[in-house]
DNA sequence: AATCTCAACAACCGCCCCCCT
DNA sequence: GAGGGGGGCGGTTGTTGAGAT
């Protein structure tokens, strides 16, 4: 029997009204056919470029592709987020069993307590319980009772009323002064997920999907640092875990397609930054001056190969002087943007907006740096974020020494002057499509040795505007749109959050003219095209966005 | 209509680091 | 310096609905 609320999932998406000065977008792609005629060739895309990102240039506005709709709409309105009972129900029980397993009352104190609605729901939404796990297992090696599995509004509403009076932080005690039963890590993850505000649920951009990949290539599976850049250039903040989900299911298909994980315009790219090797807070701060230690040759450098670009005599010389003078701009407007930012939220910083740790960041060496809030409130400079975590080493993913340039210091913490290898060349097991070729051959990635004639036959082939030559590109834009997730709409619901993702009244003390509070699709239209007008019109045009926005 | 495949994504887990005592 | 708690991060699992076969 057809899920009731089926129509919904069909109903065609709904794109806000934006004040974008863009062209006008194009109709949601088709929901991409794996098995069918392959899609409609995209509209090229402009030369992967980081200052044009950092720019903003090219960005299709959020939220005209709304995302997939996933599950039963009527039931997640009112259900939490995941509706599957919990692992260790799943591995453990049959389908049946775990129906019966599902959601009791008396195993579940939180919703025990509730309202006969909120039972009904969790009963109807089978939200299952913990069950032991082999050994009578509990969540945290001995949490006595914890719940696992999918939240529910209860839980979700304790949650956002503990952090509403007392912050963020100190997750564990949540459950003390809740009774919340979930461990601390849960709840963290939960809140920083799914409940924090100015959460941006909705599509990427083919240029943050763009963005992302550059990332991807220069820092690896740097989720979380992927995420604090995105989430600086969106204005709002796509979290770790989606940058991550959306990766690895583009790495699964584009691996079962045999192709590889970086358009060569991007892969260009990254040989382009990382071959920069300079950092370009060597000279801002004066503090770093001559701690860098000599270029290694960077990771895709390859002198054979055209493409990545020679390091610059003297490579210490900051970036943004050399190739991307913007990021001068960028720079000296971060302040700027952080403030307009707080000044939108009222001036006002309740305890979970106040600063983090790694929002607003004095380094060692007395640098005020823009960070990265995961997992907190999150920045909407539109800016990269400067170095948060000095102490962090790369990921065995990449050496990243080898550029010891821009994005290392914005994304790895390049105040660290921890000893780092010196490779040239690396194989990243995480990221096959960076190993790379013998001297002597183009910048290409080694394909898989598997090959979906299938799925690759639906590539896009596209040229290779430096060498004439053509490349397989399963450009993300084609992948179906997903669409603000019922459950979300319901914590939404839940917490009076309307339609502009602001809560009515006290949220953090923002008030109406909080930056977009609430789960979700949380900045609107309006303030995003707001900042980014203004942000734009700091910058020069320039023949790019010209060419890229006619 | 049944089954399979896929994309999407929530959530858990383990490891690690930082901070405090 | 050692130990423990708190927290962050990346990897992985498992479930879902939709579309394809």
């Amino acid at each position: 029997m057809p899920c009731p609320c089926a129509r919904e999932l069909h109903r065609p998406p709904h794109p806000p009204p934006s004040t974008f000065h863009h062209p006008p977008s194009p109709p949601p792609p088709p929901r991409r056919h794996y098995h069918g005629l392959p899609p409609p060739p995209p509209a090229r895309s402009p030369p992967f470029c980081l200052p044009l990102l950092l720019r903003g240039q090219g960005r299709t506005p959020p939220f005209q592709q709304p995302r997939r709709a996933r599950g039963c709409v009527a039931s997640m309105a009112a259900a939490p987020a995941c509706r599957y009972p919990p692992k260790s129900s799943a591995r453990s029980i049959s389908r049946p069993e775990k129906l019966s397993a599902a959601f009791s009352l008396s195993l579940c104190p939180v919703l025990g307590a509730g309202s006969g609605e909120e039972k009904a729901t969790s009963l109807q939404t089978r939200v299952a319980i913990e069950r032991p796990r082999s050994g009578g297992g509990v969540e945290g090696g001995g949490g006595g009772g914890l719940k696992k599995g999918p939240w529910t509004q209860a839980e979700d509403k304790l949650l956002v009323d503990h952090v509403r009076r007392h912050g963020e932080g100190n997750w564990n005690a949540v459950r003390r002064e809740t009774g919340l039963q979930r461990c601390g890590k849960s709840c963290r993850l939960r809140w920083a997920n799914h409940l924090r505000p100015n959460l941006r649920k909705g599509p990427f951009s083919p240029e943050e999907e763009r963005h992302i990949l550059l990332l991807h290539g220069l820092i690896g599976n740097k989720w979380a640092r992927i995420s604090s850049h995105v989430i600086s250039r969106s204005l709002a903040a796509s979290t770790d875990n989606e940058i991550k989900n959306y990766w690895n299911t583009r790495l699964k298909r584009r691996q079962r397609a045999g192709l590889p994980m970086y358009p060569p315009d991007i892969e260009r790219e990254i040989a382009t930054l990382r071959a920069q090797n300079i950092n370009p807070f060597a000279d801002a701060d004066g503090g770093n001056a001559g701690l860098q230690p000599p270029p290694p040759p960077p990771l895709l450098y390859d002198a054979s190969n055209p493409f990545a670009l020679p390091s610059p005599s003297g490579s210490h010389s900051p970036l943004i002087n050399q190739n991307y003078p913007l990021l001068n701009q960028m720079q000296g407007m971060q302040q700027q943007q952080q403030q307009h930012v707080f000044h939108l939220a009222g001036g006002h910083q309740s305890p979970s907006l106040s600063p983090q740790p790694a929002f607003h960041h004095q380094d060692s060496s007395g640098t005020a740096a823009l960070g990265h809030g995961h997992g907190g409130f999150v920045s909407s400079s539109g800016l990269p974020p400067l170095p948060t975590r000095p102490h962090e080493l790369p990921s065995n993913q990449f050496d990243t020494s080898t550029t010891g340039g821009l994005l290392e210091s914005l994304l790895l913490g390049g105040g660290d002057h921890q000893p780092r290898h010196n490779t040239s060349m690396v194989k990243v097991n995480s990221m096959p499509a960076l190993t790379y070729r013998d001297p002597g051959s183009r910048l290409l990635p080694v394909h898989g040795a598997g090959s979906d004639s299938d799925d690759a036959s639906h590539c896009l082939t596209g040229e290779d505007m430096y060498h004439g030559a053509t490349w397989n590109f399963t450009f993300e834009d084609m992948k179906p749109a997903k669409r603000r997730t019922p459950s979300e709409a319901g914590i939404s619901d839940m917490f009076g959050i309307n339609a502009a993702g602001s809560i009515p009244g006290e949220w953090f003390g923002g008030g109406s003219t909080a930056p977009s509070p609430g789960p979700s699709s949380a900045v609107t239209d309006e303030e995003f095209s707001l900042e980014m007008q203004q942000f734009m019109s700091l910058l020069p045009l320039s023949i790019d966005e010209h060419s890229w926005n006619a």
